[in-house]
DNA sequence: TATTGTTATACTCTATAACTATA
DNA sequence: TATAGTTATAGAGTATAACAATA
C-alpha cells in the first residue's frame, strides 16, 4: 500500500499524460482517427469478435464502438458480417486494407516513439508498458455506470473483482 | 533503445489508458471536471503564474487555457489580478476556496487509487509514477506545432502540417 | 510588428436515451 | 422480458483563426 502522497503526485502525471496522447493523435492518418486506430488495433490483435466483446476491450460504451466501426467499415477497413449463432450479432473481423492501415499506424507510432525515447533502455520502456497493464487492469473494466450506488443494495463495490478485502 | 515490438506494446497501453482517466473524470464534483482540476493542480503546485505559463504547464493551446480559467474564476476558485509589469498579462493565484477545491480533488483520487491499487507496492507506485514523468518530459513541450517540420527536415511523416504552404 | 489573452467556430470522443430486431 | 446493436442528442476537451490591448 502506498502513501497518500504518491498517489498525489501519480494523479499529477496521469492528468498531465493526456499531452503525449494528443501528440499520438497529430500523427495519425487524416481519416484514422483514433478512435478507427483503436478498433484497428484491438482487432489485430485479438482476431474477429462480436461488437460487445470490442465495446469491453476498448472500454467505451457500445454507442461509441458502434459509431467508430461504422466509421473504419466505410473505408472498407473491415467487414461485419452476421453472426450465424446470433442474428443481434455481427462479427467484426480486418480486411486486407485494414491490416494494411494497421500496419501504417504501427510505422508511424514506432517511428514517433522511437524518436522521443530514443535514450530510453530496453528495460525502462518494458517496465513502463508493464506497469501501465497493470495499472489498467487494477481499474478492470471501468467503463460507466461503475458505481450505480443505489440506496438498497450494500454500496460495497461489487463489480470490483480487484481484492477489495484489503479491510 | 528498445524495440520494435515493445513500442506497439507501449502503444496499445497508451491508447487504453484513456478509460483510466476517464474513471477518474468520473468521481469529480459536478462543476469541476478535468480542465478546471488540471489548473487547480498546476497553480496549487507552482503558485501564482500568467496563463502562458499555465498554458505550457498544461500542454494545451491558451485558448484553451483561457477558457478553463474562466470557468475556475467564476466559481471564486482562483483570482486574476493584473500584472503590474505588462499590462496584457494577468497573474493566476488561488483563492481559499480554491484550494478547499484543490483539496477536495486530492481527496477524492487519492481514494480512488486507494481502492483501485490497494494491493500495488510503495516501489511500484512510485516506479510508475517516475516514468509517467519521464515519459512526458521525453515527449516534451508537445502542443500543436511541436515539429514545424521545414521542408529540410525528414520527409518521414511530418503529419500533414496542415498544409500551410497555401499563403 | 510582436506578444498576451479572449472569443467564435469546428471537430473528436464519450455517454445517455430511445428504438429496432432478435433471443 | 432481456440483450445486441444503431442512431440522435448533448456535453467536455482541444485547436485554429480572428480580434483587442499592450509591448
Amino acid at each position: 500500500m502506498a502513501e497518500r502522497a504518491q498517489y498525489e503526485e501519480l494523479v499529477r502525471q496521469l492528468s498531465a499524460f493526456g499531452a503525449v496522447k494528443r501528440e499520438m493523435a497529430r500523427i495519425m492518418p487524416a481519416d484514422c482517427h483514433s478512435g478507427s486506430a483503436a478498433v484497428l488495433t484491438v482487432l489485430g490483435r485479438h482476431g474477429d469478435m462480436r461488437m460487445s466483446r470490442l465495446a469491453e476491450l476498448l472500454s467505451v460504451d457500445l454507442s461509441v464502438t458502434s459509431r467508430h466501426v461504422a466509421h473504419v467499415a466505410e473505408r472498407g477497413w473491415i467487414e461485419r458480417s452476421p453472426d450465424p449463432a446470433d442474428k443481434r450479432s455481427r462479427i467484426l473481423h480486418l480486411t486486407p486494407a485494414g491490416q494494411e492501415q494497421l500496419d501504417e499506424l504501427v510505422r508511424r507510432t514506432t517511428h514517433l516513439l522511437a524518436d522521443r525515447l530514443g535514450d530510453w533502455s530496453d528495460e525502462e520502456v518494458g517496465r513502463l508498458t508493464q506497469l501501465m497493464a497493470r495499472l489498467r487492469d487494477s481499474f478492470g473494466d471501468c467503463r460507466a455506470a461503475p458505481r450505480p450506488a443505489p440506496p438498497p443494495a450494500p454500496p460495497a463495490l461489487e463489480r470490483t473483482t480487484r481484492t477489495p478485502a484489503s479491510t
